[in-house]
DNA sequence: ACAAAAGTGTTACCTCTACACCCATGA
DNA sequence: TCATGGGTGTAGAGGTAACACTTTTGT
Protein backbone atom coordinates (compact mmCIF):
# COMPACT_ATOMS: atom_id res chain seq x y z
CA UNK A 1 0.00 0.00 0.00
CA UNK A 2 0.74 3.20 -0.68
CA UNK A 3 2.57 4.90 2.34
CA UNK A 4 3.27 8.89 2.97
CA UNK A 5 6.06 9.86 5.54
CA UNK A 6 5.61 13.56 5.43
CA UNK A 7 2.08 13.43 6.92
CA UNK A 8 2.24 17.43 6.23
CA UNK A 9 1.61 17.08 2.49
CA UNK A 10 -0.92 15.14 2.51
CA UNK A 11 -3.56 17.37 3.38
CA UNK A 12 -2.76 20.19 0.09
CA UNK A 13 -1.26 17.32 -2.00
CA UNK A 14 -2.78 14.19 -1.91
CA UNK A 15 -5.29 14.68 -4.69
CA UNK A 16 -2.90 16.90 -6.64
CA UNK A 17 -0.54 13.50 -7.05
CA UNK A 18 0.82 13.25 -10.78
CA UNK A 19 3.27 10.86 -12.62
CA UNK A 20 6.09 13.14 -14.09
CA UNK A 21 8.05 11.42 -16.83
CA UNK A 22 11.24 12.49 -18.50
CA UNK A 23 11.60 12.12 -22.68
CA UNK A 24 13.97 12.82 -25.17
CA UNK A 25 13.96 14.16 -28.76
CA UNK A 26 17.26 13.19 -29.29
CA UNK A 27 18.74 14.29 -32.83
CA UNK A 28 22.05 13.50 -35.03
CA UNK A 29 22.88 13.76 -38.40
CA UNK A 30 23.60 9.92 -40.15
CA UNK A 31 23.68 9.68 -43.77
CA UNK A 32 23.45 12.95 -44.50
CA UNK A 33 19.64 12.57 -42.66
CA UNK A 34 18.61 14.22 -40.03
CA UNK A 35 17.49 11.45 -37.52
CA UNK A 36 15.68 10.60 -34.43
CA UNK A 37 16.41 8.03 -31.83
CA UNK A 38 13.17 5.85 -31.16
CA UNK A 39 11.98 3.14 -28.97
CA UNK A 40 9.68 0.77 -30.27
CA UNK A 41 7.51 -0.49 -27.17
CA UNK A 42 7.00 -3.21 -25.79
CA UNK A 43 4.07 -3.25 -23.93
CA UNK A 44 0.27 -1.29 -24.12
CA UNK A 45 -0.71 1.32 -24.28
CA UNK A 46 0.98 1.29 -28.01
CA UNK A 47 2.25 -1.63 -27.90
CA UNK A 48 4.54 -2.05 -30.94
CA UNK A 49 4.45 1.76 -31.93
CA UNK A 50 7.85 3.88 -31.76
CA UNK A 51 8.19 6.41 -29.45
CA UNK A 52 10.37 9.27 -28.15
CA UNK A 53 12.55 7.28 -25.38
CA UNK A 54 12.10 8.60 -21.43
CA UNK A 55 11.08 7.63 -18.11
CA UNK A 56 10.26 8.72 -14.52
CA UNK A 57 12.17 11.18 -13.15
CA UNK A 58 13.93 9.67 -9.71
CA UNK A 59 13.08 11.09 -6.00
CA UNK A 60 16.65 12.84 -6.01
CA UNK A 61 17.45 14.36 -8.92
CA UNK A 62 16.54 17.60 -11.02
CA UNK A 63 14.69 17.33 -13.78
CA UNK A 64 18.10 17.92 -15.68
CA UNK A 65 19.56 15.30 -14.13
CA UNK A 66 17.13 12.76 -15.27
CA UNK A 67 17.27 13.74 -18.65
CA UNK A 68 21.26 13.34 -18.91
CA UNK A 69 21.02 9.87 -17.61
CA UNK A 70 17.80 8.86 -20.13
CA UNK A 71 20.47 9.63 -22.53
CA UNK A 72 23.26 8.30 -20.71
CA UNK A 73 21.20 5.28 -20.48
CA UNK A 74 19.60 5.43 -23.67
CA UNK A 75 23.20 6.30 -25.69
CA UNK A 76 25.97 5.17 -23.61
CA UNK A 77 26.69 8.94 -24.57
CA UNK A 78 28.03 11.32 -21.84
CA UNK A 79 25.55 14.71 -22.35
CA UNK A 80 28.68 17.16 -22.74
CA UNK A 81 29.68 15.34 -26.07
CA UNK A 82 26.66 17.05 -27.84
CA UNK A 83 23.89 19.35 -26.35
CA UNK A 84 21.12 19.36 -24.12
CA UNK A 85 18.32 21.40 -22.88
CA UNK A 86 15.04 21.40 -21.87
CA UNK A 87 12.53 21.89 -24.27
CA UNK A 88 9.15 22.10 -23.33
CA UNK A 89 6.59 20.07 -20.96
CA UNK A 90 3.31 18.69 -21.68
CA UNK A 91 0.43 17.76 -19.76
CA UNK A 92 -2.74 17.44 -21.89
CA UNK A 93 -4.77 15.43 -19.60
CA UNK A 94 -5.69 12.45 -22.31
CA UNK A 95 -2.15 12.15 -23.58
CA UNK A 96 -1.68 8.80 -21.70
CA UNK A 97 -4.54 6.51 -21.40
CA UNK A 98 -2.76 5.02 -18.47
CA UNK A 99 -4.06 8.23 -16.34
CA UNK A 100 -2.34 11.96 -15.72
CA UNK A 101 1.06 12.11 -17.05
CA UNK A 102 3.01 15.50 -17.24
CA UNK A 103 6.53 14.96 -19.25
CA UNK A 104 8.88 17.34 -19.61
CA UNK A 105 10.71 17.29 -23.06
CA UNK A 106 14.40 17.98 -23.25
CA UNK A 107 16.21 18.23 -27.01
CA UNK A 108 19.64 16.80 -27.88
CA UNK A 109 21.81 17.51 -30.38
CA UNK A 110 24.35 14.57 -31.12
CA UNK A 111 27.27 13.87 -33.30
CA UNK A 112 27.11 10.79 -35.50
CA UNK A 113 28.93 8.38 -33.26
CA UNK A 114 29.58 4.37 -33.63
CA UNK A 115 27.42 3.82 -30.38
CA UNK A 116 25.33 1.12 -31.30
CA UNK A 117 22.44 2.85 -29.01
CA UNK A 118 23.66 0.48 -26.52
CA UNK A 119 21.36 -1.48 -24.31
CA UNK A 120 18.66 0.61 -22.84
CA UNK A 121 16.25 -1.65 -21.63
CA UNK A 122 16.30 -4.39 -23.71
CA UNK A 123 13.93 -2.63 -26.30
CA UNK A 124 14.49 -2.11 -29.59
CA UNK A 125 16.03 1.30 -30.44
CA UNK A 126 17.08 2.50 -33.46
CA UNK A 127 17.60 5.52 -35.67
CA UNK A 128 15.06 7.07 -37.74
CA UNK A 129 14.62 9.92 -40.25
CA UNK A 130 12.41 12.75 -39.21
CA UNK A 131 9.06 13.31 -41.20
CA UNK A 132 6.74 11.18 -41.77
CA UNK A 133 6.38 9.02 -38.37
CA UNK A 134 3.47 8.17 -36.80
CA UNK A 135 4.65 8.07 -32.62
CA UNK A 136 2.75 6.97 -29.67
CA UNK A 137 1.24 9.20 -27.54
CA UNK A 138 1.28 13.07 -28.24
CA UNK A 139 4.96 12.43 -29.36
CA UNK A 140 4.56 13.64 -33.10
CA UNK A 141 4.16 17.10 -31.18
CA UNK A 142 6.64 17.18 -29.22
CA UNK A 143 9.42 15.73 -32.07
CA UNK A 144 8.09 18.65 -34.41
CA UNK A 145 8.49 21.24 -31.32
CA UNK A 146 11.94 19.82 -31.20
CA UNK A 147 12.63 19.99 -34.71
CA UNK A 148 11.30 23.72 -34.73
CA UNK A 149 13.82 24.62 -31.72
CA UNK A 150 16.62 22.88 -33.59
CA UNK A 151 15.76 24.85 -36.60
CA UNK A 152 15.55 28.31 -34.88
CA UNK A 153 18.92 27.87 -32.34
CA UNK A 154 20.99 27.21 -35.16
CA UNK A 155 20.66 30.85 -36.53
CA UNK A 156 21.42 32.55 -33.60
CA UNK A 157 23.68 30.10 -31.55
CA UNK A 158 26.70 28.12 -32.50
CA UNK A 159 24.96 24.36 -31.72
CA UNK A 160 25.33 23.37 -35.39
CA UNK A 161 28.47 22.30 -33.81
CA UNK A 162 27.11 19.80 -31.09
CA UNK A 163 26.02 17.68 -34.58
CA UNK A 164 29.87 17.42 -35.84
CA UNK A 165 33.07 15.31 -34.26
CA UNK A 166 35.28 17.12 -31.99
CA UNK A 167 37.29 18.20 -35.04
CA UNK A 168 35.59 19.12 -38.26
CA UNK A 169 35.84 21.16 -41.81
CA UNK A 170 33.60 23.87 -42.97
CA UNK A 171 31.84 21.98 -45.41
CA UNK A 172 31.05 19.10 -43.05
CA UNK A 173 29.62 22.36 -40.62
CA UNK A 174 27.44 23.59 -43.55
CA UNK A 175 26.42 19.81 -44.48
CA UNK A 176 24.89 20.20 -40.97
CA UNK A 177 22.74 23.55 -41.83
CA UNK A 178 21.71 22.28 -45.14
CA UNK A 179 20.40 19.28 -43.74
CA UNK A 180 18.73 20.12 -40.79
CA UNK A 181 17.49 23.60 -42.77
CA UNK A 182 16.83 21.81 -46.06
CA UNK A 183 18.44 24.00 -47.87
CA UNK A 184 21.41 24.75 -49.64
CA UNK A 185 23.24 27.57 -49.13
CA UNK A 186 26.56 29.03 -50.84
CA UNK A 187 29.38 27.45 -49.71
CA UNK A 188 31.99 31.02 -50.53
CA UNK A 189 29.47 32.83 -48.22
CA UNK A 190 29.29 30.03 -45.72
CA UNK A 191 32.68 30.05 -44.81
CA UNK A 192 33.55 33.80 -44.85
CA UNK A 193 30.03 33.85 -41.94
CA UNK A 194 31.82 31.32 -39.86
CA UNK A 195 35.07 31.86 -39.80
CA UNK A 196 34.68 35.52 -39.32
CA UNK A 197 32.09 35.08 -36.64
CA UNK A 198 33.82 35.75 -32.90
CA UNK A 199 34.36 32.63 -31.21
CA UNK A 200 32.37 30.61 -33.48
CA UNK A 201 35.03 28.10 -34.38
CA UNK A 202 38.59 28.05 -34.17
CA UNK A 203 41.57 26.87 -36.54
CA UNK A 204 43.31 23.65 -35.29
CA UNK A 205 46.10 23.68 -37.82
CA UNK A 206 45.66 20.64 -39.39
CA UNK A 207 44.09 19.98 -42.74
CA UNK A 208 42.16 16.83 -44.41
CA UNK A 209 41.64 15.65 -47.87
CA UNK A 210 38.07 14.84 -47.44
CA UNK A 211 37.27 13.41 -50.97
CA UNK A 212 38.18 15.22 -54.17
CA UNK A 213 39.99 18.19 -54.28
CA UNK A 214 42.05 20.96 -52.15
CA UNK A 215 42.53 19.78 -48.56
CA UNK A 216 40.02 22.08 -46.20
CA UNK A 217 41.09 22.92 -42.93
CA UNK A 218 40.20 21.50 -39.69
CA UNK A 219 38.14 23.22 -36.87
CA UNK A 220 36.97 22.92 -33.40
CA UNK A 221 34.06 24.86 -31.56
CA UNK A 222 34.93 28.19 -29.93
CA UNK A 223 33.86 29.38 -27.13
CA UNK A 224 30.48 31.84 -28.03
CA UNK A 225 27.40 31.25 -26.96
CA UNK A 226 25.58 33.72 -28.94
CA UNK A 227 26.10 34.10 -32.98
CA UNK A 228 27.26 37.65 -33.94
CA UNK A 229 25.74 38.10 -36.65
CA UNK A 230 23.48 35.46 -36.56
CA UNK A 231 22.92 32.99 -39.40
CA UNK A 232 19.61 33.44 -41.22
CA UNK A 233 18.03 30.93 -42.62
CA UNK A 234 17.29 31.40 -46.51
CA UNK B 1 -7.83 7.66 2.25
CA UNK B 2 -6.49 7.66 -0.98
CA UNK B 3 -8.44 5.72 -3.35
CA UNK B 4 -7.22 5.22 -7.01
CA UNK B 5 -9.67 3.37 -9.30
CA UNK B 6 -7.22 2.33 -11.84
CA UNK B 7 -5.24 -0.42 -10.79
CA UNK B 8 -3.42 -1.07 -13.90
CA UNK B 9 -0.99 2.14 -12.92
CA UNK B 10 -0.50 1.39 -9.32
CA UNK B 11 2.24 -1.35 -10.11
CA UNK B 12 4.28 1.41 -12.33
CA UNK B 13 3.74 4.86 -11.02
CA UNK B 14 2.66 4.77 -7.36
CA UNK B 15 6.55 5.50 -6.27
CA UNK B 16 6.77 8.32 -8.19
CA UNK B 17 4.06 10.40 -7.79
CA UNK B 18 5.18 14.18 -7.67
CA UNK B 19 2.84 17.51 -6.84
CA UNK B 20 2.68 19.13 -9.95
CA UNK B 21 2.16 23.37 -10.09
CA UNK B 22 1.84 26.08 -12.60
CA UNK B 23 3.33 29.32 -11.61
CA UNK B 24 2.83 32.39 -13.36
CA UNK B 25 5.45 35.53 -14.08
CA UNK B 26 2.95 38.09 -14.67
CA UNK B 27 4.35 41.50 -16.35
CA UNK B 28 3.26 44.56 -16.98
CA UNK B 29 4.58 48.10 -17.29
CA UNK B 30 3.18 50.71 -14.50
CA UNK B 31 4.51 53.92 -13.89
CA UNK B 32 7.31 53.73 -16.72
CA UNK B 33 8.34 50.40 -15.14
CA UNK B 34 8.50 46.82 -15.77
CA UNK B 35 6.47 45.17 -12.71
CA UNK B 36 5.88 41.50 -11.71
CA UNK B 37 2.53 40.28 -9.72
CA UNK B 38 3.71 38.91 -6.81
CA UNK B 39 1.82 37.18 -3.56
CA UNK B 40 2.39 37.37 -0.23
CA UNK B 41 2.50 33.84 1.73
CA UNK B 42 0.20 33.63 4.76
CA UNK B 43 1.28 30.11 5.46
CA UNK B 44 4.84 28.31 5.58
CA UNK B 45 6.94 27.88 4.10
CA UNK B 46 8.40 31.18 3.07
CA UNK B 47 5.29 32.54 5.30
CA UNK B 48 5.54 36.50 4.63
CA UNK B 49 7.69 36.28 1.88
CA UNK B 50 6.70 37.01 -1.50
CA UNK B 51 6.46 34.43 -4.33
CA UNK B 52 4.71 34.02 -7.90
CA UNK B 53 1.13 33.53 -8.07
CA UNK B 54 0.39 29.78 -8.78
CA UNK B 55 -1.40 26.64 -8.02
CA UNK B 56 -2.10 22.84 -8.42
CA UNK B 57 -3.25 21.91 -11.81
CA UNK B 58 -6.58 20.26 -12.24
CA UNK B 59 -7.37 16.69 -13.11
CA UNK B 60 -9.44 17.59 -15.93
CA UNK B 61 -7.09 20.52 -17.28
CA UNK B 62 -4.54 20.79 -19.95
CA UNK B 63 -0.82 22.67 -18.95
CA UNK B 64 -1.90 25.78 -20.71
CA UNK B 65 -5.37 26.05 -19.20
CA UNK B 66 -4.56 25.78 -15.51
CA UNK B 67 -2.27 28.92 -16.59
CA UNK B 68 -4.98 30.75 -18.04
CA UNK B 69 -6.78 29.82 -15.10
CA UNK B 70 -4.55 30.86 -12.65
CA UNK B 71 -4.15 33.96 -14.94
CA UNK B 72 -8.11 34.92 -14.52
CA UNK B 73 -8.20 34.00 -10.43
CA UNK B 74 -5.13 36.42 -9.92
CA UNK B 75 -6.02 39.28 -12.12
CA UNK B 76 -9.79 39.01 -13.15
CA UNK B 77 -8.06 39.28 -16.64
CA UNK B 78 -8.96 37.36 -19.81
CA UNK B 79 -5.45 35.79 -21.22
CA UNK B 80 -6.66 36.96 -24.66
CA UNK B 81 -6.01 40.51 -23.68
CA UNK B 82 -1.93 39.86 -23.46
CA UNK B 83 0.05 37.31 -24.15
CA UNK B 84 0.62 34.11 -22.16
CA UNK B 85 2.81 30.98 -23.11
CA UNK B 86 4.98 28.70 -21.40
CA UNK B 87 8.30 29.12 -19.82
CA UNK B 88 10.06 26.44 -18.39
CA UNK B 89 9.93 23.52 -15.83
CA UNK B 90 11.40 23.24 -12.40
CA UNK B 91 12.10 20.26 -10.33
CA UNK B 92 14.85 20.48 -7.98
CA UNK B 93 14.55 18.15 -5.86
CA UNK B 94 15.09 20.71 -2.81
CA UNK B 95 13.47 23.45 -4.37
CA UNK B 96 9.75 23.25 -1.88
CA UNK B 97 10.71 21.87 1.75
CA UNK B 98 7.40 20.29 1.76
CA UNK B 99 8.09 17.50 -1.19
CA UNK B 100 8.61 16.80 -4.27
CA UNK B 101 6.84 19.59 -6.51
CA UNK B 102 7.36 20.43 -10.08
CA UNK B 103 6.27 23.20 -11.37
CA UNK B 104 5.29 24.37 -15.04
CA UNK B 105 6.29 27.85 -15.29
CA UNK B 106 4.51 30.41 -17.48
CA UNK B 107 4.83 34.02 -18.78
CA UNK B 108 2.40 36.26 -19.44
CA UNK B 109 2.94 40.17 -20.70
CA UNK B 110 -0.03 42.10 -20.12
CA UNK B 111 -1.56 46.00 -20.57
CA UNK B 112 -1.88 47.77 -17.59
CA UNK B 113 -5.51 48.00 -16.90
CA UNK B 114 -7.37 49.55 -13.80
CA UNK B 115 -7.77 45.97 -12.54
CA UNK B 116 -6.59 45.97 -9.32
CA UNK B 117 -5.96 42.23 -8.88
CA UNK B 118 -9.14 40.65 -7.98
CA UNK B 119 -9.55 38.85 -4.59
CA UNK B 120 -7.34 35.98 -5.47
CA UNK B 121 -7.04 33.61 -2.41
CA UNK B 122 -7.72 36.83 0.05
CA UNK B 123 -4.05 36.81 0.25
CA UNK B 124 -2.35 40.01 -0.29
CA UNK B 125 -1.34 40.93 -3.78
CA UNK B 126 0.13 43.40 -5.74
CA UNK B 127 2.76 44.48 -8.33
CA UNK B 128 6.31 45.11 -7.56
CA UNK B 129 8.92 46.74 -9.93
CA UNK B 130 11.57 43.87 -11.11
CA UNK B 131 15.21 43.92 -9.51
CA UNK B 132 16.37 43.49 -6.22
CA UNK B 133 13.58 41.29 -5.16
CA UNK B 134 14.15 38.35 -2.62
CA UNK B 135 11.29 35.64 -3.55
CA UNK B 136 10.12 32.65 -1.51
CA UNK B 137 11.30 28.98 -3.24
CA UNK B 138 13.50 29.13 -6.15
CA UNK B 139 10.78 32.13 -7.89
CA UNK B 140 13.90 34.59 -8.11
CA UNK B 141 15.25 31.87 -10.80
CA UNK B 142 12.43 32.10 -12.64
CA UNK B 143 11.56 35.49 -12.52
CA UNK B 144 14.65 35.91 -14.34
CA UNK B 145 14.42 33.62 -16.98
CA UNK B 146 10.72 35.36 -17.44
CA UNK B 147 12.92 38.75 -17.67
CA UNK B 148 15.22 37.04 -20.12
CA UNK B 149 12.39 35.73 -22.28
CA UNK B 150 10.54 38.98 -22.41
CA UNK B 151 13.83 40.45 -23.30
CA UNK B 152 14.44 38.46 -26.18
CA UNK B 153 11.03 37.97 -27.72
CA UNK B 154 10.49 41.81 -28.34
CA UNK B 155 13.55 41.47 -30.68
CA UNK B 156 11.91 39.04 -33.23
CA UNK B 157 8.42 39.19 -32.47
CA UNK B 158 5.64 41.58 -32.25
CA UNK B 159 4.98 41.07 -28.31
CA UNK B 160 5.77 44.68 -27.29
CA UNK B 161 2.19 45.21 -28.33
CA UNK B 162 1.25 42.84 -25.69
CA UNK B 163 2.08 45.54 -23.42
CA UNK B 164 -0.29 48.08 -24.69
CA UNK B 165 -3.67 48.32 -24.32
CA UNK B 166 -5.83 47.88 -27.63
CA UNK B 167 -5.05 51.54 -29.87
CA UNK B 168 -1.72 52.75 -28.54
CA UNK B 169 0.44 55.66 -30.08
CA UNK B 170 4.61 54.84 -31.69
CA UNK B 171 5.81 56.64 -28.41
CA UNK B 172 4.16 54.26 -26.47
CA UNK B 173 5.56 51.92 -27.89
CA UNK B 174 8.64 52.42 -27.94
CA UNK B 175 8.27 53.16 -24.25
CA UNK B 176 7.45 49.59 -23.68
CA UNK B 177 10.91 48.78 -25.38
CA UNK B 178 12.38 51.31 -23.85
CA UNK B 179 11.30 50.05 -20.08
CA UNK B 180 12.03 46.61 -21.00
CA UNK B 181 15.26 46.60 -22.21
CA UNK B 182 16.65 49.57 -20.16
CA UNK B 183 17.76 51.70 -22.78
CA UNK B 184 16.64 54.62 -25.24
CA UNK B 185 15.96 54.30 -28.38
CA UNK B 186 15.98 56.76 -31.57
CA UNK B 187 12.56 58.31 -31.57
CA UNK B 188 12.92 58.65 -35.17
CA UNK B 189 14.44 55.81 -36.43
CA UNK B 190 12.26 53.72 -34.18
CA UNK B 191 8.90 55.27 -35.54
CA UNK B 192 10.31 54.54 -39.49
CA UNK B 193 10.99 50.55 -38.51
CA UNK B 194 7.70 49.69 -37.01
CA UNK B 195 5.87 51.41 -38.98
CA UNK B 196 7.66 49.83 -42.09
CA UNK B 197 7.33 46.12 -40.65
CA UNK B 198 5.17 44.29 -42.68
CA UNK B 199 2.11 43.41 -40.52
CA UNK B 200 3.75 44.49 -37.40
CA UNK B 201 1.17 47.56 -36.59
CA UNK B 202 -1.99 48.81 -38.02
CA UNK B 203 -2.90 52.70 -38.49
CA UNK B 204 -6.59 53.37 -36.75
CA UNK B 205 -6.82 56.60 -38.86
CA UNK B 206 -7.63 58.30 -34.84
CA UNK B 207 -5.20 60.37 -33.72
CA UNK B 208 -4.58 61.99 -30.47
CA UNK B 209 -2.96 64.55 -28.43
CA UNK B 210 -0.87 63.25 -25.57
CA UNK B 211 0.70 64.96 -23.97
CA UNK B 212 1.98 68.48 -25.43
CA UNK B 213 2.95 68.75 -29.15
CA UNK B 214 1.88 67.19 -32.21
CA UNK B 215 -0.63 64.72 -32.11
CA UNK B 216 0.40 61.13 -32.52
CA UNK B 217 -1.13 58.79 -34.49
CA UNK B 218 -3.09 55.45 -33.21
CA UNK B 219 -2.21 52.06 -34.07
CA UNK B 220 -3.35 48.73 -33.20
CA UNK B 221 -1.64 45.01 -33.11
CA UNK B 222 -0.94 43.80 -36.39
CA UNK B 223 -1.24 39.90 -37.72
CA UNK B 224 2.28 39.74 -37.92
CA UNK B 225 3.53 36.61 -35.34
CA UNK B 226 7.25 37.29 -36.38
CA UNK B 227 9.34 40.59 -37.15
CA UNK B 228 10.79 41.24 -39.99
CA UNK B 229 13.28 42.84 -39.66
CA UNK B 230 13.67 42.48 -36.52
CA UNK B 231 14.33 44.74 -33.81
CA UNK B 232 17.75 44.28 -31.97
CA UNK B 233 18.92 45.76 -28.59
CA UNK B 234 21.32 48.15 -28.74
C1' DA C 1 6.29 83.19 -30.42
C1' DC C 2 8.11 79.23 -28.36
C1' DA C 3 8.64 74.63 -26.51
C1' DA C 4 7.68 70.05 -27.28
C1' DA C 5 6.54 66.02 -29.46
C1' DA C 6 5.50 63.67 -34.25
C1' DG C 7 7.23 62.45 -38.31
C1' DT C 8 10.44 62.72 -42.93
C1' DG C 9 14.86 63.04 -45.57
C1' DT C 10 19.68 62.31 -46.05
C1' DT C 11 24.16 60.39 -45.62
C1' DA C 12 27.81 57.28 -44.25
C1' DC C 13 28.41 52.76 -42.98
C1' DC C 14 27.73 47.99 -42.62
C1' DT C 15 26.13 43.36 -43.90
C1' DC C 16 24.41 40.21 -47.18
C1' DT C 17 24.05 38.01 -51.84
C1' DA C 18 25.64 36.62 -56.06
C1' DC C 19 29.21 35.37 -58.65
C1' DA C 20 33.97 35.84 -60.87
C1' DC C 21 38.12 34.08 -59.80
C1' DC C 22 42.26 31.76 -57.79
C1' DC C 23 44.31 27.59 -54.94
C1' DA C 24 45.59 22.79 -53.98
C1' DT C 25 44.88 18.30 -54.42
C1' DG C 26 43.61 13.22 -56.60
C1' DA C 27 43.06 10.73 -60.66
C1' DT D 1 45.86 18.22 -67.36
C1' DC D 2 41.48 18.09 -65.77
C1' DA D 3 37.79 17.68 -62.46
C1' DT D 4 36.70 18.80 -57.82
C1' DG D 5 36.15 20.98 -53.79
C1' DG D 6 38.51 24.94 -50.70
C1' DG D 7 38.86 29.63 -50.22
C1' DT D 8 39.20 35.13 -51.55
C1' DG D 9 37.66 39.50 -53.95
C1' DT D 10 34.22 42.54 -55.31
C1' DA D 11 30.05 45.09 -56.79
C1' DG D 12 25.23 45.99 -56.03
C1' DA D 13 21.16 45.74 -52.90
C1' DG D 14 19.28 46.71 -48.78
C1' DG D 15 19.21 47.67 -43.73
C1' DT D 16 21.06 50.74 -39.83
C1' DA D 17 22.57 54.80 -37.00
C1' DA D 18 23.03 59.53 -36.54
C1' DC D 19 21.11 63.71 -37.13
C1' DA D 20 19.27 67.88 -39.80
C1' DC D 21 14.88 69.29 -40.75
C1' DT D 22 9.69 70.01 -41.20
C1' DT D 23 4.90 69.53 -39.07
C1' DT D 24 1.46 70.30 -35.58
C1' DT D 25 -0.07 71.02 -31.40
C1' DG D 26 -0.46 73.51 -26.17
C1' DT D 27 0.77 77.49 -23.54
Amino acid sequence: MLTIKRPAIIVNMTLKMTSVTVDLVLLTIRQDALQVLLIRRGIEPFAGQWALPGGFIHDDEDLDEAAARELREETGLDPSAGHLEQLATYGCPGRDPRGRVVTVAYLALLPDLPSPVAGSDAAQARWWPVGDLRLAFDHDRILADGLERARAKLEYTPLATAFCPAEFTVAELRAVYETVWRTRLDPRNFHRKVTSAENFIEATGHSVTRDRGRPAQLFRRGPATLLHPPLLRP
